[in-house]
DNA sequence: CTCTTTCGCTTTATTTTTGAAAGGAGTTCA
DNA sequence: TGAACTCCTTTCAAAAATAAAGCGAAAGAG
C-alpha cells in the first residue's frame, strides 16, 4: 500500500511540510506533478491528516510544560471534562488512558503561579499526580 | 512583540501550514507580500520552529500508543538512554520529568506483542509504569 | 512645527510553482 | 496480441511567490 517513495515523502514532509512539490520531487526522484499526485493520494487515504507548524512555546510565554495524571474519584468524568474545556489555552492534549489513572493531561502554563491556580481548580473535580517537564 | 495579527497567523498556520501566502493574507486581512514578511520574521525570531505534518499512526500500522513512566534504579541513566536510542522507530518522545519518575516516554507499537518485547528489554535498564492511550 | 528616518504596508512586475492535459512505457490479464 | 490500467514525464496556461519601488503614518531631532 505505501511504498518506499511514499515513506520518503512522509519523512521529508515531516521535516518540512512547506517544501514545494518541485523540491519534494527532487528529494525523492520524481517530477513535481508525480509527487503532487502521490501527496494528494496520501491525503485522500487519510495517511496525512493535516499540515501544521512547530511553535516555540517559551517564546509564546509558556515557560512551564507539565503532564498531569488524573484520577477521578467518582465514576462519572463529566465534571473533569467540562472543567478542562474551560482551560483550552493551557491544554495541549487530554489522553484517555488505561493504567495508573483515567486521563493523562498534557498542558502548558506561563508560570508556576498560574499552574498552581489551575491545580487548585482541578482538585475540585479530580485527584492528580503532577510531572513537570524538565527537558527534551 | 507579537501582535494580534501575528497570533492569527500562527493560529491559521497551525490549522494548515500549507496555505498559500495569498490565502493566509486574505484570512488575516493583509496582502500576500505583507503576510509573507511577517511569517519570515516569525521564523527568524524562532517563534515558528518548523513546518510539519500530522500523520495517522493507525494507517501507518501503529495500533498501540503508550506513555511509559520510567524509574531508573541507579542514579546513572546512560543505559536507559542508550537503549531508547536503539528503538527510534517506536519512540515519539522522551521527556525528562520531575515528579513520579525520571522520564516520561511516549511511544507507539504495531501490536501488543511488540510492546511486550519492548517492555522486557526496557526492564533490563529501568523500572516502569505503563499507560496505554485509549482515546483522544 | 518641520524635517528626517523608520516601519509596515500596497502595488507592480518578474520569476517560479502549480495543476491540468496529453501522451508514453511497463504490467496485467484475457 | 492487444485492451485496460497504472504511474510516470512532458508541456503549457494559470496562479503564487518574490523582489523592488513607493506610499503614508508614527517617532525622534532640531
Amino acid at each position: 500500500m505505501l511504498d518506499y517513495t511514499d515513506m520518503r515523502i512522509l519523512e521529508e514532509l515531516s521535516n518540512n511540510s512547506r517544501l514545494s512539490m518541485k523540491e519534494l520531487g527532487a528529494k525523492v526522484h520524481l517530477t513535481g506533478p508525480a509527487v503532487s499526485a502521490r501527496v494528494m493520494k496520501l491525503e485522500d487515504e487519510g495517511v496525512i491528516e493535516g499540515y501544521s507548524i512547530k511553535l516555540n512555546q517559551v517564546k509564546l510565554g509558556y515557560f512551564v510544560h507539565a503532564f498531569i495524571t488524573i484520577i477521578t474519584e467518582s465514576t462519572h468524568h463529566a465534571p473533569y471534562l467540562s472543567f478542562i474545556k474551560t482551560q483550552e489555552g493551557n491544554i495541549v492534549r487530554n489522553y484517555k488512558i488505561s493504567g495508573d489513572g483515567c486521563y493523562l493531561l498534557e498542558c502548558k502554563f506561563p508560570s508556576n503561579e498560574i499552574l498552581n491556580t489551575f491545580l487548585e481548580e482541578l482538585n475540585e473535580h479530580a485527584n492528580y499526580k503532577l510531572s513537570i517537564v524538565i527537558g527534551k
